[in-house]
DNA sequence: ACCTGAACACCGTTCAAGT
DNA sequence: ACCTGAACACCGTTCAAGT
């Protein structure tokens, strides 16, 4: 039970942040508690608030510090080519959201309350990890435009998650773990295969968009309606 | 505002999930509260656990008028072939989500609490929608077991609601609805393509798995840690 | 039998008051 | 300057009391 001075507002700023991080752990975003937070860490609850000017504040904090781990992962990750680096970064994605699903599920789950804009030191993390992906894919086919690059990052990275997420808030009836890893590996094998480029190079923005039968998004309009 | 015996309980059941409704589509899960559901109807709060247990129950019920409404709109799906009907299931899916991003979103952002079991009326109806997946890739490929049918259309759907989900989550800077709407024809494209049922028949249950240099799930266990 | 509304326990946040 | 802890507004839920 610390007190007064015991610690620079660094310390309890970082006691806070690991104490939110295992209540997060042991019980996902719902048992994120002030009260939680600073009985755990021996401080009162108004104490919490010289850190972190409210909870959206130190939640986002929270999920900052996934993502750092993420992209360290990522780092470390070293294959012979691209395809292959390709696949272990989705692995360590992966790998990480199973091995810690309510981190993980907190990235996603978490919103900030409407009106309010993400913070750009918030939305770095993001890219950076995301940028890693497209760094990839402009290895693999160097004639992509950065925008390129970005849709197919997103759309390989989306399948990844979509997976993933999928898995965690919906139990589908019969299919476990093995299943799982299965519909990955799949996915990816589908995606990365060869000839992935032809199928890029097919699409004229939004010519083949318009010659599909459904239309899939207001005509760039930046306003869902 | 009606009071007392002016309705029967199951237009109070069905007052409020309307009322709910409206909730979530203006503010989300965050707006949805007892209290501005009875304003909205007239009642006070207590009126509302006549009709439903709890909150958890509910949002369950709103979040089942969501899916009742994707396979209603599923089942009017009508295509020459099987690879065709799947793109529109996808449109289907994808056009709910960007037209009703926050009802959409409320089935993926609320979670049971901790240790209670999702009814089987409401895994019933998961089901189904992942049902009209499946059905379209045991036609097209009528060789797979139900169970890989299972995950043929995990992949397909999770790389889909994947794709929606990063969307809604998080804003990849650059990126605008036209992007988003290539990428998940790219997915698609992709994914369908003739030649994945060679991508499927290669994978021996588990042996592709550990060919690959990263492992993504503990083996077998159906336990995270 | 249906419905009320005060009461309860709990939440995030604030801030005058202590040391 | 750092930290407290009572107070506030708000939340989901209950239930004795009314009609």
């Amino acid at each position: 039970m610390a007190r007064r001075g015991h610690h620079t507002l660094e310390q309890i700023k970082n006691m806070v942040l690991v104490a939110a991080e295992e209540l997060v752990i042991q019980g996902g975003l719902s048992q994120l508690r002030v009260r939680n937070i600073a009985a755990k860490i021996g401080y009162t609850v108004g104490s919490i608030y010289m850190v972190f000017s409210n909870m959206d504040d130190l939640i986002l904090h929270v999920k900052a510090r996934s993502l750092d781990e993420i992209a360290e992962k990522m780092d470390q990750v070293q294959a012979p080519n691209a395809e292959q680096r390709l696949e272990e970064l989705a692995g360590v994605y992966i790998r990480f959201a199973s091995q810690n699903l309510n981190r993980w599920s907190l990235v996603f789950e978490h919103r900030l309350p409407e009106g309010s804009e993400v913070p750009s030191w918030y939305q770095k993390k993001l890219d950076n990890v995301y940028g890693k992906f497209e760094a990839q894919f402009s290895i693999i086919a160097p004639d992509l435009t950065s925008n390129q690059c970005r849709q197919t990052a997103l759309a390989f990275l989306g399948g990844i998650h979509g997976i993933c997420s999928l898995m965690l808030t919906t139990q589908l009836a019969g299919l476990n773990d093995n299943d799982l890893e299965e519909s990955v590996i799949l996915l990816i094998r589908r995606f990365i295969h060869d000839g992935w480029m032809n199928a890029m190079s097919e699409m004229t923005p939004n010519k083949s968009a318009s010659a599909n039968t459904w239309r899939l998004w207001p005509t760039a309009s930046p306003v869902y309606y």
